[in-house]
DNA sequence: TCTGGGGTCCTAGTGCCA
DNA sequence: TCTGTGGCACTAGGACCC
């Protein structure tokens, strides 16, 4: 991969054949922080960094400027700043940055409809179907350029390849503000001689097991037997490596990708001890998570919990619900169900996280159900509605002592208005079947 | 150096069931 | 009835990406 701090930049300046290479990768150049210099040009030409302004906080984003003193994204900020003690630390504005985000990706659409978002600040492209109205790849990846820096004040690198993998690798060979095609006859001689960190899914534990058999480039992964390679990497990444490296990438671009799972996590400044303060995160984790949830339309069939303790070491416990939820409340039970046994006398808990998993949509609608009624009455329910809407169509009832809510506003806050626990009504009733109730 | 937060994907172990 | 087997769901953890 090109150095990050553009020092290896490769750019593409007159004509090239962009005959057979329909995919852009436009990736913004430093995002985070060149919103912020539109708003502070007087930082213009200094080291800026955005990130975690506190203790434990690390960068998101670094200019150019701070990267030449060996600073990048994902490094603590402590270590940042004993790296680049001149650095101005900015704390970010995420809404800002989503806002620009989303004028970049309306440049985008207005060239194809086959955009995918890939982060806040890059996008694949496949231009195939424009050429007639916007001219060839290359071409439409120097519109694109000049249409960011013109609208949005805003630079942008294009990689314009033949594949997903290669054109990304080329807007990172382009940075900052450059543009690199790779003709599709010269992808294999392009590849090749890039370090083995340059493959899409090698991080640091991989390069070292590579490392270990005496691979330093991507060509010396093309050579490797698949045998030797996979007793390294195991059989899924030797396949996809492999394929990289022939410059053979089958994804195509997606437009409209479901999200797999919802979640949040947090550190805490200071390491918590008392169960009732990390009960208390847990339940704003919960409650966040279910919001997201619903503002989704989603409901969850399985939630995790992820724990790390003071030093460091880290782990997940997740539980599968009998039937799939979005209730704050809810997520809230099992998290803690999950958590209890975890944090005994004297744990120290730097980070918790929940997440919903296995999502579905929230399907036909509510089923709200008053526990002084008759259950067999909500079982029946149940079955109708399952059978209408299929599995999964039964929302979680938020329902409470002697109170109904109305469908789709089976809200946590409305639970925690009503003062009352939110009842599943498959669970319930499962449980009381169970039970002989 | 001391490690955020949002995700995805893969592997391996275990238990259940046909 | 017992045993072996393969598929599947679930769970935990790790690596990776931005």
């Amino acid at each position: 991969m090109s150095k990050q701090d553009g020092s290896a930049r490769q750019v593409t300046t007159g004509p090239v054949d962009d005959s057979a290479t329909p995919i852009l990768h436009v990736d913004m150049d430093a995002f985070f922080v060149s919103v912020e210099l539109l708003r502070r040009p007087e930082l213009r030409g200094k080291p800026v960094l955005v990130g975690g302004t506190a203790g434990r906080g690390v960068v998101s984003a670094a200019s150019y400027e701070a990267r030449k003193f060996g600073v990048n994204s994902a490094m603590p900020m402590s270590v940042a700043l004993r790296k680049c003690p001149n650095a101005i630390v900015l704390r970010g504005d995420y809404a800002s940055y989503a806002k620009y985000s989303k004028r970049v990706m309306e440049i985008f659409e207005s060239i194809t409809p086959r955009v995918e978002k890939l982060s806040i600040d890059e996008a694949f492209l496949d231009v195939s179907g424009a050429r007639r109205l916007h001219g060839s790849p290359a071409e439409i990846g120097w519109t694109i350029r000049e249409r960011v820096r013109a609208e949005t004040g805003l630079t942008c690198s294009v990689g314009v390849a033949a594949t997903k993998y290669v054109a990304k690798v080329a807007s990172g060979r382009a940075k900052p503000d450059g543009l690199l095609v790779v003709p599709a006859a010269d992808t294999v001689a392009f590849l090749h001689p890039l370090p083995i960190s340059a493959l899409w899914g090698v991080g640091r534990v991989t390069e070292e097991s590579l490392a270990r058999l005496g691979l330093r480039t991507i060509g010396d992964v093309a050579d490797m037997p698949a045998d030797a390679l996979e007793r390294a990497v195991g059989p899924a990444l030797t396949a996809r490596l492999r394929s990289l490296a022939a410059g053979e990438d089958p994804r195509r671009v997606l437009t409209g990708r479901e999200e797999k799972s919802i979640g949040h996590e947090s550190t805490f400044s200071y390491d918590l001890v008392e169960p009732d303060d990390i009960r208390r995160e847990l339940l704003r984790l919960a409650d966040d998570v279910a919001v997201r949830l619903r503002r989704a339309g989603l409901v969850a069939r399985t939630v995790s919990l992820k724990l790390r303790y003071g030093d460091f070491r880290t782990l997940t416990r997740s539980r599968t619900l009998p039937e799939p939820t979005d209730v704050g409340r809810r997520i809230y039970d099992e998290a803690a169900a999950a958590l209890a046994g975890l944090i005994g006398e004297g744990a120290r808990v730097r980070l918790i996280g929940v997440r919903a998993e296995q999502l579905r949509p929230a399907g036909g609608g509510a089923l709200l159900w008053d526990p002084d009624e008759d259950w067999r009455d909500a079982e029946r329910a149940i079955d109708e509605v399952t059978a209408r809407f299929g599995r999964g169509a039964v929302r979680p009832a938020a329902l409470v002592r002697g109170k109904r809510t109305t469908a789709g506003a089976g809200r946590a806050d409305d639970d925690a208005e009503n003062d009352g626990r939110p009842v599943d009504v498959r669970s319930e009733v499962t449980r009381r079947l169970r039970d002989g109730d």
